[in-house]
DNA sequence: TAATTAAGTCAAGCGAGTTGACTTAATGCG
DNA sequence: CGCATTAAGTCAACTCGCTTGACTTAATTA
């Protein structure tokens, strides 16, 4: 991002960055509503149905776009529906968290077509990075077995880990020290030949709801994910909001009172590295999800005490978020079992007046995302593709480097 | 902004989206820069001479920007540098507030050319209405006296006031519930012949820092309003985000522990109103201002509790901020005296940790905006201007109806 | 004085969306 | 039944803004 000149400025465009900018408006179209001919393109987009087909055209030459059977709907010519083809693009998912590392395929729509998963040594990047690289090379190979086309059609390697990046150091176990310090993205980059790029784990939850989850066509949202540690993910304008340095959204840091002594960070109190601590539970366990889901059908009185603990924090998180960033709507996502989520959403309960709290919503103040664990897989996966493909500022200007 | 159609999509482009963008991006890469030679202009947006050639005659002819001398650098052929023409566009601001209502004149660089203010009926807009259509005519008269071509470059009316908008009907006078009903912005555009946009008071705060102030050339920045409420205004990539309806970074209205008896908002402990209400001052008084200023300047110990106290909630909405936005820097400003603020922010320090507290940094964790009382107004007349000029996102769509 | 370097112009070219007429293929009305 | 109507989609010429590459201008430097 640096100029080469000292000279601060934005890109200029040109028609190139147009036809990228159309062609994203197109698939987003699609993506947003199905099925579309190209009249309906047209007028959606408010170009002209000649510069609709023409993408039109040149989208389904590259594998992107199919019709349909033409459908009849009233007088005049039968309109042609044109349709995302998922096979039309794949990207590789790797979510790389305390106590275990998964690797995903997906494809354009954001199917996850390929999965694999593996523990990774807590304090050695080194050899984990070789791991991580076997991972990559299974779903890969898998990907090959469905798609001929997989290679060509790769338009990247999204990764998703605890942050915050770039801080100071800091022994905190918590933050996978070794880990931060590790040049990960420059060794994974030149072991796997793909475009690879970084995003924290709330950010990447928020990625897989946008893309085949609550947050699908909505510009204004916030995906509150409760994991190990605790973050939210930020939907603005339709885009991820990163903030200046990639770390946005790291709300588990947020000391949560101003008053009274020992201020706690929220994370330290609602999330479940909490909970197994609060519990006795070990992280590393393999059942530790079924562990949890049994506490919490069970009604465990430890259970439901942290439960309540957290929902009581949570609850005032979700008042400072609408507060904050005016969303349509708050999303509660987990790598919880549902179960225990689904009681956490209802602990939350009678939400806090805020200024959310308005005539004419359609969208729900708070809703319950996806709990599986395989989600942040796929939305690091689904991070590439969006960038390859979503309507960008960013992609309209001569320096960006997007394929499509 | 509503579709004709019920299909989601976005507006495609063609080549006047690309020619207004360019056009965009030269006047904020002079903007930031100063005076820059068609050759630095080529360098900087990645356009070639040629096109930035005809961009700058174009917006030469159309007296946005004009020649100077030109500069022997070294070797080769003299560079001719461009700057902008402040009289190249013009735009009335105005800010309504409890106790006093401001308009401004300002031209395309942020300079306030001409300025008027009165008091308005507190529950009685329709009266108020009149008194703001004089107020405008006045500067606008104003400004006629200083440039012919005022009325031709006038790009617009922007108006600030206290938010939130749109909520439930409230009975809460801090909310100005009378104004919030009646259909300003309407009224305005037929009683003045502009195009009128509205942003909260926070808002335009931080439009006024970025166009003027601390904020210039910073794409990541938040702006801390301390007026007679408190709200945040959000810069982020570059552009002034306002959430899903209006309402983000209305701070004021958080509560302020998640725990504890009777939460309050931040506004009950942290804005001028409390401290008026701390102090038993009027804020209706004419020489409010200077009341206040004399009870910094004399340390009065009323008024150095309420900054102890106030600082003390701030230093955590700061620390809460930077851990939600990870923005570059933080900027207070208040409408309260210099003097004033300037106390409040070193009794914030020292800073609370957070992610902001990161090696490397340039710009300071907090700094002391303006405390100028019109800089509201002005960032409201900078509203329009940016609307204008500013590469924007919109401003490429088909639908855009910018000027420039 | 001549070579070098850099700013800026000229004129042809190109690419992507636009325009308006036209074709195709349904429905619906008389 | 047949023709008018409606709507999808195509054709071909056009326009507009950026690009290309050669050229001009004007300074420094050897």
């Amino acid at each position: 991002m640096d100029d080469i000149s000292p000279i601060r400025a934005k890109s200029g465009t040109n028609q190139e960055g147009t036809s990228a900018h159309n062609r994203r408006v197109m698939i987003e179209a699609l993506r947003l509503n199905g099925a579309l001919s190209r009249a309906d393109l047209a007028r959606a987009t408010q170009l002209t149905k000649q510069a609709v087909s023409n993408i039109i055209e040149d989208l389904e030459s590259d594998g992107l776009v199919v019709a349909l059977d033409a459908v009849r709907k009233g007088r005049g010519q039968p309109s042609t529906p044109y349709r995302l083809v998922p096979e039309g693009a794949f990207a590789i998912g790797l979510h790389i968290d305390r106590h275990l590392t998964r690797a995903v395929a997906v494809d354009l729509m954001g199917s996850v077509l390929a999965r694999a998963e593996a523990n990774l040594p807590f304090d050695e990047p080194s050899k984990g990075v070789e791991i991580i690289l076997e991972l990559i090379a299974g779903v890969r190979r898998d990907l090959a077995g469905i798609s001929v086309q997989s290679e060509k059609r790769l338009v990247g390697l999204g990764i998703a880990m605890p942050g915050p990046f770039g801080l100071k150091d800091s022994d905190d176990k918590w933050m996978m020290p070794a880990w931060q310090k590790f040049p990960l993205l420059e060794t994974l980059a030149k072991g796997t030949g793909l475009n690879v790029g970084l995003q924290n784990d709330a950010a990447a939850c928020a990625t897989a709801e946008r893309i085949v989850g609550a947050a699908h066509g909505v510009d204004h949202a916030v995906c509150l994910y409760v994991g190990y540690g605790i973050g939210a993910g930020l939907i603005l304008n339709g885009e991820l909001y990163s903030g200046g340095h990639g770390n946005a959204g790291e709300i588990g840091m947020a000391l949560l009172a101003p008053a009274g002594p020992g201020p706690t960070p929220l994370e330290h109190r609602a999330s479940l590295a909490s909970l197994y601590q609060h519990l006795g539970l070990n992280p590393a366990d393999s059942d530790i999800y079924q562990q949890m889901n049994a506490l919490v059908l069970a009604e465990n009185p430890g259970m439901m005490a942290w439960i309540d603990g957290a929902a009581h924090d949570l609850r005032w998180s979700v008042h400072l978020i609408e507060t904050i960033f005016d969303p349509q709507t708050v999303i509660l996502t987990s790598g919880a079992p549902e179960a225990l989520a689904r009681r956490l959403v209802e602990a939350m309960h009678p939400l806090l007046p805020s200024i959310a709290d308005r005539p004419g919503r359609t969208l729900p103040r708070l809703q319950l995302g996806t709990t599986d664990p395989w989600s942040i897989a796929l939305g690091a996966a689904a991070a590439p593709i969006s960038r390859a493909f979503d309507p960008l500022f960013s992609a309209i200007l001569k320096t960006s480097s997007g394929s499509v």
